[in-house]
DNA sequence: TTGTATGCGTTATCAG
DNA sequence: CTGATAACGCATACAA
């Protein structure tokens, strides 16, 4: 009742033959008798024989299996994303190995400690928010461990990043609640250091530039963690809707906020947009279906995935380290809800 | 600048040592000098040295890891159960590999046969929906394979299963629909073959009943790969609405389907309750938002995630074999939009 | 207390 | 064409 395997010494003893000529039987090798072979390969078929991969990665020092760390897998746009790493790891023969950072630095750091020391052959990460550290990755990254950020990057490490274009997205919601009529428009980011909000919140402040209106600080509300917990949402938005000249628009910059909101405002009994305008990103399959039609900006999530994922095993499989910084784009989805649906998606290489 | 990881030979080598010194002493092991045992710990922090899991694998026949399959891991459900899955397995060290059927039998096979032989320790899995054949995880768990199943389960294996109250959860959401007037009551199910859709449909069987509302089996549809694309959930649904007697609401089983009900109910003009009722199985952080209000039935997903992980590393550390037929009960909440929110939850063991 | 030898399952190298 | 041997990194039974 024991789980026991067979191995090749099991074929080589049953046989009669030496583990070595299994052995190359099996990996139909070049020199080999035809007889043997298929007497090999007969034997092991009928009692099911499967190379221990275990034994396998120690020999070939690869483990086929890639790591993954997110901030939370319960997020439709990590779960999609993750979806997205599934499929391509699948089709190349590849574990996917997941753990989550939620949100915090000592977690993120336990995690890759353990998953790097040699089990997995590369890294897909999307950084937690309270990260503000990056020296653990740059090691990582000099000892020859192949990493892909995703979404959440981090400057300074010459490697593969896919990012949606974050700048744009932020600009054309904003511009979307502008066209709308609104003027107080406040945006709530997550993590102030993440460069996701950087580049969200700039893409926020230049829209507002660009239809003359002042940018205004104090209608910019961090999330330190993310918003992982709905109280640090709230917070923000009560902040907001206290103000003295209270906002009239609210720009969500990530997905858990978006939700978060959604949950806050209907607490308070505001409806959207009559009480107050709001667009935000979300991946949610659902978020089309709310009401009343809420605009949100949504990111190919599963694409991002999967080609993080082609570029993670490029990284593997070829042994170059990056020698040039490269960059994938890909432009996030507008999806108006009031208005026409505008979906645009493009690649973009920059330097 | 290749991945070179050091290796207790290495720390040996530095200190003049043996490796099984080394090895006793970073073991922490009985007999060792402290002088010794001080040397090789401080060295191997210094030079950050980490074992290799692989090798140890080799050695241990343990890998330290579980495999997950799920038809999907972008559906909430899903990964709100995989969260919880992750949660306790972190916290006891073990590494989560995942793969999904995507409602393929032939691709939860090849996962199946992936994951095992020897590269994890145990199996948590939700079987996909065109699955007949459980020989395969028979024959594993015969073969000494801890193996936990949860949400969609197999009979005639006696080892841990999770799973809601599916039959009371139909039964209450099929009740609140009576309850709220509806009188032709139609369902929408995954695959006829699976668990779920037979105590779900059960439930909503004798809440007809006991209403002395005659069940009709026209009114029953069945998915037959579990809704994964929407024009499969649009037949079941058009279906029912082009039938003689057009059915007044519809009670979907999973998800996916309830999801997809509302995309097509939408698309059809349709509105919820006032054209059709409507109640379903979901376990989006959404689902509450959606206007007109729409009751839903949930399930403790991160628990149950939670609660199988625990079961299966008991499994798999003590060895034992499951003597016993267990079975966890959680009962699905029901989250009733236009009335009160009842929430109970309980654990029953049956036999 | 420490060192030597062995084995976990596999393949590559080198003899035969 | 096939067999013996070493090695991947580690832990332990056995020797010293």
């Amino acid at each position: 009742m024991k789980f026991e395997a067979v191995t090749i010494k099991d074929i080589a003893k049953a046989l009669g033959l030496s583990t070595s000529t299994v052995s190359r039987a099996l990996r139909d090798s070049y020199e080999i008798s035809p007889e043997t072979k298929k007497l090999v390969l007969e034997y092991a078929e009928k009692i099911n024989y499967h190379p221990n991969p275990i034994a396998l990665s120690l020999r070939e020092r690869r483990s086929r299996s890639i790591g993954v760390i997110v901030a939370e897998i319960a997020n439709s746009f990590f779960s999609q994303a993750i979806d997205g790493i599934e499929s391509i790891a699948y089709k190349n023969g590849y574990n996917v190995i997941i753990s989550q950072s939620r949100e915090s630095f000592e977690r993120e750091q336990i995690n890759l400690n353990y998953l790097t020391s040699r089990s997995i052959d590369g890294l897909i990460i999307s950084v937690a928010s309270e990260t503000k550290d990056f020296s653990n990755f740059k090691d990582l990254y000099d000892k020859g461990m192949p990493i892909v950020f995703f979404d959440r990057i981090v400057a300074g490490i010459n490697t593969h990043k896919v990012i949606v274009d974050n700048y744009q997205g932020a600009y054309d919601a904003t511009r979307h609640l502008l066209e709308k009529g609104f003027k107080q428009i406040a945006a709530i980011a997550n993590n102030e250091v993440l460069s996701i909000s950087k580049e969200r919140i700039a893409g926020y402040k230049a829209a507002l530039a660009d239809h003359g209106i002042k940018e205004n600080d104090t209608l910019i509300r961090y999330c330190a963690h993310g918003g992982l917990i709905l109280p640090e949402v709230e917070e923000a938005v009560s902040g907001l809707l206290n103000m003295p000249v209270r906002p009239d628009a609210i720009l969500a910059l990530t997905d858990k906020i978006t939700t978060g909101c959604l949950y806050i405002l209907k607490s308070k009994k505001l409806t959207v947009p009559d009480d107050i305008g709001l667009i935000g990103f979300s991946n949610s399959d659902l978020t089309e279906l709310i009401g009343p039609p809420l605009s949100i900006i949504k990111q190919p999530a599963f694409e991002m995935g999967e080609i993080a994922t082609g570029l993670l095993l490029q990284l593997i499989e070829s042994k170059r380290p990056v020698t040039e910084f490269e960059t994938k784009m890909l432009a996030p989805q507008l999806v108006l809800r009031e208005s026409s649906v505008n979906t645009k998606s493009k690649h973009v290489k920059i330097s």
